[in-house]
Parts: structure tokens; sequence; C-alpha cells
DNA sequence: CTAAAACTTGACGTTGACGTCAAGGGCAAG
DNA sequence: CTTGCCCTTGACGTCAACGTCAAGTTTTAG
């Protein structure tokens, strides 16, 4: 398939799919006039892509990610890089899950009209709420 | 204090504070010389605001959401927009989830040698792993 | 054959949360 | 007094993941 098929079946700007090939991300083959040509495959690749994307995920990683995921084989240097990146989104996932408490409480004091909810917890140092 | 103690404190950089005062997140009063001055709470209060931004909330929103913490009260519209910030927190953490699911097949690949670890699930269409 | 739709590369624009000078003012220590 | 660190207000730079022309080529529909 040409690229604007693949942009609308995996729901992407055509845009987005020239970048990703830009940063290595995803491969295509050419016509002879030169335009891009994608197998079926593709469009799983560039959810998948996508998935990482929306994960927080930088290309940089990606690019990296990527080729393991293919490959199913990581030297020692990309391991480490794994382990790292894979500690990064741990903090991540722990600072999202703070904030997402914080918004639990925001959207209770909100609901609740104001029975004597939570008492504190919303200003700092209201020491873990559970 | 002045506004690299509260920085060294809340970790983050003076540029930052100053950044989020221009945005109006962060009052600060000034002595005769003009410097700014902060009182102790400032620091609860750079760090509850660096908390919603690693939620991914906007300036614009968090400047409309302090004024509420502060009241402790949240009008209707305010609350659906939080609710809506919510949701797409729960869609981020969801996808940094399934990354780090990924990254552990990955590690895992590499450190154990090659047992016949985890058939697929590192491509695509793997069905939830549980 | 022709016009529209889809494609190409190239290059500049956007947005948010700051980083990074630049050029100067203020203040405790020696 | 002057050295040195902290502070001030600009104002331009950055980075990521594209958006958005522009100008030209190719493919498709009629």
């Amino acid at each position: 398939m040409r690229i604007g098929e693949l942009a609308g079946r995996a729901d992407v700007s055509t845009r987005a799919l020239r970048y990703y090939e830009e940063q290595g991300l995803l491969e295509s083959g050419r016509t002879v006039s030169g335009q891009r040509v994608y197998p079926e495959s593709a469009v799983d690749r560039v959810r998948l892509i996508q998935e990482l994307f929306t994960a927080g995920l930088s290309s940089r990683l990606i690019v990296t990610l990527l080729p393991a995921i293919d490959a199913r084989r990581i030297d020692p240097e990309l391991l480490q890089r794994l382990v790292g990146e894979r500690a990064a989104i741990e903090a991540k996932l722990v600072g999202l899950q703070a904030a997402a408490r914080r918004l639990d409480l925001l959207i209770d004091l909100a609901t609740h009209p104001d029975t004597t909810s939570c008492p504190a917890s919303l200003e700092q140092g209201a020491a873990q709420p559970v």
C-alpha cells in the first residue's frame, strides 16, 4: 500500500509516517517513480510506534528498541540502556500515579459536596493518604 | 527565603520559579531592592506545581486549578476538565505500563540466556499478557 | 488526454517549559 | 573597597513530534 492508505489505516498523518522514516523507525520500499510502498505489516508497526510514543518514550529510545524487538537479541550495551530506560519509566510511573491521586482528591472534593471529606491531604504535607 | 534557596529546597531551577511567577502560578514578595522573597509554604507550593506538571497538566489549567485548591471549591466546569485530565492520565499510565512490560520482556530475554521464554508478546497482537 | 487526487522533497512554523547568556544591581566578608 | 556570589530583567535558544505551505511529479478517474 502507499502512504495515504497506511496513514488512514493506522490513523496518523502522512507527515508522521515520513517523520518516522526519517527517524529510522519505519522502512519503506519505493516504486520506480519514488513513491513509498508498505507491506500490510506496516499498519501494526505504526500502531506499535504510536503506542510507544503515547507512552512517552522518545524516538531515540524507540529507535534502539525496535531492532531489539525484531531481532529478539540484545547485546550488553543495549541491555544497559534498556535497564536505564526501564528505571526512567518507573520514575515516570511513580510521578504520574502521584499526580493521579492528587487529581482524584480534587475530583472527590468537587463531587462530594463538602462532607468533611478527606481532612487535609490536598495541600502538601498530608502524609501518605493510604 | 530568596529564590536560590527555594530553588534548592524544591529542587527546581530559579528560571523555573520565575517562569511560574510569569504564568501566575506562584507569588512572591519583594525586598526594597526588588529581590523576590518567599515564605516557607512556597516550598510545598512549588512541589505541588511540579507534581501537576508531571501529570501533564498545562500551566493554563494549573493556573485555574490552584485557586480552586486553595479555596477548596471547584465549579462544575472545572470539574469536567479535571475528569478529562484524569482520564488522560489513566490512558498514559496504561500505555506506560504496557511499554514497561515490553521492556521487562526484553530485559528478561537478554539476562536469561535464551530459555524458551515468553513465546511472543513482544510483537503486536499478543493479546493482553494478563 | 486531462484534471483531480495523491505523492515527492524541502523548509519553515508551532507549542510548552524551561536553558542559557547578557548586562547590570545588591550585599556580607576580608 | 573590592571580591564574589546572589539577585534582577530581558531576550533569544532548545527539543520533540509533528503541522503546514510550496513547488513540482505521478497516478487515477473519466
